[in-house]
DNA sequence: CATAAACTTTGACACAGATCAACTGAAAGA
DNA sequence: TCTTTCAGTTGATCTGTGTCAAAGTTTATG
């Protein structure tokens, strides 16, 4: 299978479709120029790991095009989804060596990957790039404990609320579109992620999509495209109070 | 009960037992100076609620002395807790106005405070301390990670494995002892409170102590008192490979 | 077009951990 | 000293989710 995607990658920071949420979102012209120099793009397919948790890493980057995972394994097969990232979502830890969780393309992909020894200088010269970073990840720390409360305290059913309810409002924020009344999208993951996602077993996330879609709660076409007609309904069934949880 | 930590408050950055590991850690004599003019002391009994989840809060902070529960809570009443902060971590989150999680005392505890407003002010133009905050903050991150695997896949019995093994190892690495051998150190937390932390009940929690302690893995004084005969047995029971996750 | 491979659904049954309840021991207060 | 309260333990039973198995659907492949 050839690799269309490498035609379509931005060349220009201008042209980003990532430019004002990635972590260079708060870079001047000049910065950007600086990052350009250390910069390259990679696509991955479907499927492709990108990454081994414990290998040498070479780059960060920011995912330009397209879904991955981010799962961590026991020795037995055991495995957790620690993080699903989307567009604009930083990959890597500027100061570590190694990776710490397997990186897994689920959708073809577009990142766009610093070299890291540059990176890091950089950072520690422009503040611009730290201040998001930052804050990119002091959201991802709470994302992860919004998902502390759905891993250990929700039943299976809420667990699926949740997890359709977030993708839901990612993909209505990323189309700009209204977070009330009825919503429509394609599902990312396929039933065993969103069972690695939220530490259930693939079957009892099956059991209860068709639960919720007997229930009125959802409608499904095919397997993957939901449309969910009262958003706040499903709420309620995430055990969620109706703002979501959202902060300032 | 009259308040005798407060005595105890150290009032001098040099004579912290802190310094080096907290948010301030990597600042100079003259940065300290300029947090000193922000900062004060507060100290809290055990099993004094410090924040309310969502009040408006109006200063961040490092826990100096004591330890603390970062909790959240559904309507219905069931809590997990988020996070567990012991000395040097960092309560509070720069740029938001009101608190996302219960903030609980579960041992008596002394606090330095820094007036939100300023201390923002200072880390947009000392890079050293956002630099630092960066650093705790993906600390928090990956132990965010960690606990969602506990929390997603491991069995009761590994879970109460895991949880004693991290109090064990942050006990050793606080007191500069080695990691190996033998370790014996004192619960911090009630059963409710590590049932909370593991997406348990008090009752399985209470049992599983019982079995490991059974099996020899642990001995018990009380009901707090623990001794680790061999801390790579308990590692085993609780599902880590032996090198139990570091990174560099 | 046939077949394979990957993904999903559904059913029957088992079991880990929850729930409900009784009891123990230690600490605090009258 | 006696009672009350709080934290913890242990037992009996129930139930939600896992496990094992079979069959259906969709997509890829020769």
């Amino acid at each position: 299978m050839l690799n269309q995607t490498l035609t379509a990658v931005p060349r220009d920071c201008e042209d980003c479709p990532i430019r004002h949420r990635a972590v260079c979102a708060r870079c001047e012209a000049d910065e950007l120029e600086q990052l350009d120099k250390i910069k390259y793009y990679r696509s991955f397919e479907a499927g492709q790991t990108i990454i081994w948790s414990g290998d040498q890493m070479d780059f960060v980057g920011s995912v330009v095009k397209g879904i991955a995972t981010l799962t961590q394994t026991m020795e037995d097969g055991r495995t957790q989804m620690v993080g699903l990232l989307l567009p604009s979502d930083f990959v890597g830890r500027p100061g570590r060596g190694s990776a710490a969780y397997n990186v897994v393309a689920t959708t073809d992909m577009v990142m766009c990957c610093f070299r890291k020894k540059p990176f890091e200088v950089m950072m520690s010269q422009t503040p611009h790039i730290a201040q998001r970073l930052l804050e990119m990840t002091l959201d991802e720390l709470d994302a992860a404990r919004e998902w502390m409360l759905v891993l250990g305290r929700k039943t299976a059913r809420e667990k699926i609320a949740s997890l359709l309810s977030i993708i839901a409002r990612r993909n209505a924020t990323l189309n700009l579109a209204d977070v009330t009344g009825s919503m429509v999208f394609d599902l990312p993951l396929t039933r065993e992620a969103m069972a690695d996602y939220l530490g259930l077993t693939l079957e009892t996330v099956s059991r209860q999509i068709s639960s919720l879609k007997k229930d009125g709660i959802i409608q499904l076409e095919g397997k993957r495209h939901v449309t969910v007609p009262d958003f706040d309904r499903l709420l309620a069934e995430a055990g969620d109070d109706s703002d979501g949880g959202m902060l300032a």
